[in-house]
DNA sequence: ACTAATTCGGATAATAATGTCCGAGTTAGT
DNA sequence: ACTAACTCGGACATTATTATCCGAATTAGT
């Protein structure tokens, strides 16, 4: 790659992230996995990368990190697919899932990457962003899978475009 | 890679992530640069990569990057380095730094990956993220290089470990 | 029993991000 | 003029992330 296409490459391309893309599709994932099981259906690989547009191969990992975590059941066979126990819906929280798919140092982060930031080892940027990622965190902590998929199943959100 | 190591992998390595390591290194560049600039000295890159403990050749890339975006300025030759004028140290913001080096795309983005997530198209999450991510942008509006080089200069912060 | 619809598991491919190397050009000091 | 200390620019290497393929196993319906 040149130069002038990696500067530019360096400049355009990158984004802030918050999560990672298996995440983003994890979380759609089992929010439409939610809302079918709300309404005593299963849902098919098939049918859940269709309507939360996403690749199909490569949801099927996440789901199936989400099984294992013991978040979602799979079922095997024809007429099978993904489902989640009633109790859970209420029970499972954003962090839950976040936690699942893309490991659990959220906490640690240091903006700037320092390995010790801390209260008493700051970076530059540490009073100023602690309250943003306590903010963050505690939203992860309190954001239900039950709300987020009323939300969907009541037509006032979406899950894909 | 084997499924095990792959779902490993793809559970213990990820990390929810603001920005990339070239944003992060480039941050803890300039502050280094100013701190020296408003001692009147000059910063090699080989200062630079030590005291901020970054990959020598990579932080390269994006000093010259900051030098493109007319953000600190580089001086050829022997005793020649990287330095910032006084009066973009008050100036200069987080945001400008980012903007920079990691792309303008902040605003836009959906916390879930969604298109065109928006006040009248949201996704299960805009809701409650939305004010995280206005403070999350407004800090990075707020936060000049003084403030960030003030508190380095000052012993209070620190850059590296 | 057979078939079609499924998930599972492993391998592999493609793309993006991070990191390294090195020769060329520039400049201060001698 | 020469040399040493620098940045610049291009190519390349490595690692991480995202994405795809395919055969095997499982199950419902016929």
């Amino acid at each position: 790659m040149s130069e002038l296409v990696f500067l530019n490459y360096i400049c355009s391309i990158n984004y802030i992230m918050i999560f990672t893309k298996a995440c983003e599709y994890g979380i759609r994932a089992i929010i439409y996995v939610t809302k079918q099981s709300m309404n005593g259906k299963r849902s098919s690989l098939k049918d859940i990368s269709r309507e939360i547009d996403s690749p199909e191969a490569f949801t099927a990992k996440i789901l199936q990190m989400l099984a294992k975590n013991g978040i979602i059941n799979s079922v095997k066979g024809a007429m099978g697919g993904f489902e989640i126990e009633e109790k859970k819906i209420k029970k499972i929280k954003l962090a839950d899932i976040v936690h699942a798919i893309d490991g659990k140092s959220i906490d640690k982060m240091c903006v700037i990457g320092l390995k010790k930031c801390s209260e008493i080892h700051p970076c530059p940027v540490h009073y100023k962003y602690k309250h943003i990622k306590k903010d963050f965190l505690s939203m992860l902590e309190n954001t239900s899978l039950l709300e987020m998929s009323t939300s969907i199943n009541d037509g006032l959100t979406c899950l894909k475009l």
